[in-house]
RNA sequence: GGGCGUUUAGCUCAGUUGGUUAGAGCAUCUGCCUUACAAGCAGAGGGUCUGCGGUUCGAGUCCGUAAACGCCCACCA
């Protein structure tokens, strides 16, 4: 029997380790159809915070859904350990820099803080429910991942779509290393706009160029007019002199300068924003690099060397002012790129790195993107502006410790990159040594071993090459390619979903996935996301699911439409508490009336209970139907709104025959057992995806014919109660209309109806007549009198008992 | 500045292809201990659906436009 209060917090624990023991949600090929979810390794940089919740709750109640409607649930999980957010945790741990700590010990350190926060995160993600096998569990640090990644590189190489080259990359000089375009985020910063003049050394004519960036004065090779600027195009051709640098650079024409932006005069350094490579490259302009990997000015610029770039900045522009140059000084707010990762503004530096081609095959992206299903639709609008905007090729190089390193090397005299071999991967080539003796090229025959690591996004792009285990002799290629579904927030599109479908493009020329779905963000406050760097999230997981119960958290996160934002609402999560406690009480009322319940066929139901089966069915059709397209929030909705019509209007009408078959008759009792079995069963399981612990729970005590609810199969009815469904629905109106005299004369709702009158349509009268019993017993009337109406319904006399 | 979304009751949110008096929960108010549930039940009040214009017999829903907010991008002269 079932307890009389649901203690949630027991259960889970029980059911948590009753699905682990016997393995319930295990996944073995069989000839079942595979459904497979390549659901996101979360980034171990921290904690676990309520927009997790939220976003994998989604994607694991479409695991849930898909295992119910009978495929075989190919769901792993993993974690994203490798990169430089695990590094920035270990640096803020230990307070060190990883240059401070060194390579060996660094690594070291990264492993065990990285397996410390993965034990924390499992036991977390396990006991929201997640329905993952476990075993299949992957980390990308481990050497079967590093190994993965580095084929997934030396079959990019081999098929000419990667690249070595010298080539300005974006750099972060707080985390001293190259980063990619993706990597980015846009801050808003105040600083200073300086109109500082200059004067050509012709005839010696000032003219003002208006700049944020004056430490950039040393790094300037030449200046830019707009040909059709009447007021500075004379200029043209002349040359500039530079103040307090004392340089003189070249006055040149280019269309792309805007006339009305700041003087319309602009200065070219290598390297302040992209528009600058552009130039650099276009006119071959030469290189003027001032700044150190670590943001300060190299040391041979007279007077700045040395300094930071700030402090530059301030002691030019007192420079400046004490020579006479600096015409006048604006404060403006304006929009720096900064590295997502740490916060520091970004800068340009020129080294050889490596690089993915994304700029010659922007069509096959866009196609791809449009052979896979987006839910919502309009994520893929999303997606495309993004390939339509890309501006850079995809650089995997990080000057880094903890990562996937490059499985090359190169030779000493002349340079030539040396790969190594497939059969030797994983490999590290600070350790390991190539198997060719001598450079192809040249003969030579020492190494020297790359030292940089790949960014993290070119290991976790290749999530499905980790879950088919790719280059492995057994493996599940075979039913992983395409996988059925990638599942993650709106944020990343940009970078896991784009560079997953590169990837997977490039290696098999195929979609990686055929649906893909998108979550929204949760804010913590209106128009305020939510963020683990911006450390906003009061809500802990573990603390609310300790409060409020897995299937409660559950509740909340499975509000609301798919991709749309949502606020973390307390009282959504009241919400949910009270419905699973409804669950639980009407499942002890069933169960205590089916205690001498056989199931068998019987087709001969009562009229009411053919109006709740045939509701029941209609509901489950479009619950199924949401479902199909990953609106789970919406499925949640009609599912709930079933429900509290089931308990508050069908319990109350069946209770009284349920309780006095001597009353009601055997078989008219039978059909009503018969009913809230095959109903209960069923909301049981289309509530499972959402609350699998107190659906397991009630399950296993009622029906226990399966080892798990989760193991189920829904089978939709398939009855055809339309008319019953329709003045079932009329007849609960009328219920509800009596019921209002009572509570409006502030009565109990037991007072004797002592006579009723209702003037109905043909069909409800005759639904009336044939729950007479039901009807009568429900609203306690000694006499009803029916006749027929035009209209639907109409009250025509009600006399209520009142005692005195 | 560009792309995409959001704007519905005091709060958190639904509202399918355009179709009667726009829904739910919470909150508020009024009742009711009714053999599952007072963490409950029955009711009530509360909305010019962000503004403006248009299409239509009919618009919360479609079109245009403006505003606010959010995400992503561009903008460092």
């Amino acid at each position: 029997m079932l307890d009389k209060k649901y203690d949630s917090l027991e259960k889970e624990a029980k059911w948590l380790n009753y699905w682990k023991e016997n393995k319930i949600y295990e996944f073995k090929p069989d000839k079942r159809e595979v459904y497979s979810i390549d659901t996101p390794p979360p980034t171990v940089n921290g904690k676990i915070h309520i927009g997790h919740i939220f976003s994998y709750s989604q994607a694991e109640m479409i695991a849930r859904y898909k295992r119910l409607r009978g495929y075989n649930v190919f769901y792993p999980f993993g974690f994203d350990d490798n990169g430089l957010p695990s590094e920035r945790l270990v640096e803020k741990e230990q307070g060190k820099k990883a240059h401070e700590i060194g390579r060996t010990e660094f690594s070291k350190l990264c492993y065990e803080t990285t397996d410390k926060y993965e034990a924390e995160f499992q036991d977390l993600f396990s006991r929201l429910g997640v329905s993952t096998d476990w075993s299949m569990y992957y980390k990308t640090v481990s050497p079967s991942t590093i190994k993965i990644s580095q084929m997934s590189f030396l079959d990019l190489i081999e098929k000419g779509h990667c690249y070595h080259k010298e080539s300005p990359a974006l750099w972060c000089n707080e985390c001293l290393t190259s980063i990619a375009q993706a990597e980015l985020e846009t801050k808003t910063i105040k600083t200073t706009f300086n109109y500082v003049n200059f004067e050509t050394v012709e005839d010696g004519e000032k003219f003002t160029i208006a700049t944020t960036r004056p430490e950039l004065l040393p790094a300037i090779v030449c200046v830019f007019v707009n040909p059709n600027d009447e007021v500075h195009n004379h200029l043209i051709g002349k040359t500039a002199h530079i103040p307090v640098i004392n340089v003189n650079v070249p006055i040149m024409a280019d269309e792309k300068v805007a006339i009305d932006k700041g003087t319309g005069v602009v200065m070219c350094c290598t390297f302040g924003d992209q528009t600058d490579i552009e130039w650099w490259k276009k006119y071959n302009l030469p290189l003027k690099y001032i700044f150190t990997e670590d943001g300060r000015i190299i040391d041979s610029v007279p007077n700045y060397g040395g300094m930071k770039i700030k402090e530059a900045r301030k002691k030019i522009i007192e420079d400046l002012d004490s020579g006479g140059y600096i015409v006048k000084i604006e404060e403006l707010e304006h929009e720096v790129q900064t590295h997502e990762r740490c916060g520091s503004e970004v800068e340009y530096s020129v080294m050889k790195q490596w690089f993915i081609d994304i700029m010659n095959h922007k069509e096959d992206f866009l196609k791809i993107g449009q052979e896979i299903n987006w839910y919502p639709d309009y994520m893929h609008a999303r997606y495309e502006e993004w390939v339509n905007n890309i501006a850079w090729d995809w650089c995997i190089s990080r000057q880094r410790y903890f990562g996937v390193p490059f499985p090359v090397w190169y030779c000493k005299d002349c340079g030539e990159p040396v790969f190594a071999s497939k059969e030797q991967l994983p490999v590290n080539p600070l350790v390991d040594h190539p198997k060719t003796t001598q450079c192809p090229k040249c003969g030579c025959s020492e190494f020297i071993p790359e030292k940089d690591v790949m960014d993290t996004w070119a290991t976790s792009s290749v999530t499905p090459l980790i879950n088919m285990r790719y280059g492995e002799k057994e493996n599940y290629e075979s039913i992983l390619k395409p996988m059925s579904l990638r599942s993650n927030a709106s944020e990343i599109i940009r970078t896991w979903d784009f560079y997953t479908i590169v990837k997977s493009y490039y290696h098999f020329g195929m979609k990686p996935w055929n649906n893909v779905m998108i979550s929204g963000f949760v804010m913590a406050n209106k128009g305020e996301k939510i963020s683990k760097s911006k450390g906003n999230s009061k809500v802990e997981p573990l603390d609310l699911i300790n409060e409020y119960s897995a299937d409660v958290v559950r509740y909340w996160a499975a509000s609301g439409r798919l991709g749309t934002d949502i606020t973390f609402s307390e009282e959504t999560l009241q919400r949910g508490k009270k419905l699973i406690n409804k669950i639980w009480n009407v499942s002890k009322l069933i169960q205590m009336h089916l205690e001498d319940y056989q199931d068998k066929d019987f087709d001969n139901f009562e009229y009411v209970d053919k109006w709740i089966l045939g509701s029941f069915q209609n509901m489950e059709k479009e619950y199924l139907k949401y479902l199909d397209h990953y609106e789970i929030g919406l499925a949640l909705n009609v599912l709930e709104k079933f429900f509290w019509n089931f308990c508050d209007n069908y319990i109350e009408i069946v209770k009284h025959r349920l309780y006095r078959p001597e009353e009601f008759g055997v078989e008219p009792r039978y059909s009503g057992q018969k009913t809230v079995y095959t109903i209960l069963y069923k909301l049981l399981q289309d509530f499972s995806i959402f609350f699998p612990y107190v659906t397991e729970e009630i399950y296993q005590d009622i029906y226990h014919e399966n080892k798990s609810i989760h193991l189920t199969e829904i089978k939709p009815l398939t009855y055809s109660f339309d008319d019953e469904v329709m003045y079932g629905d009329s007849m609960c109106e009328i219920i509800s209309e009596v019921r209002g005299e009572k509570s409006n004369h502030n009565l109990s709702l037991k007072t004797v109806v002592k006579e009723l009158e209702i003037h109905c349509s043909p069909g409800i009268k005759d639904a009336i007549e044939k729950s007479q019993k039901d009807f009568k017993a429900t609203l306690f009337v000694d006499k009803l009198v029916l006749d027929n109406a035009e209209k639907d319904y109409e009250i025509k006399e009600l006399e209520l008992e009142i005692e005195e």
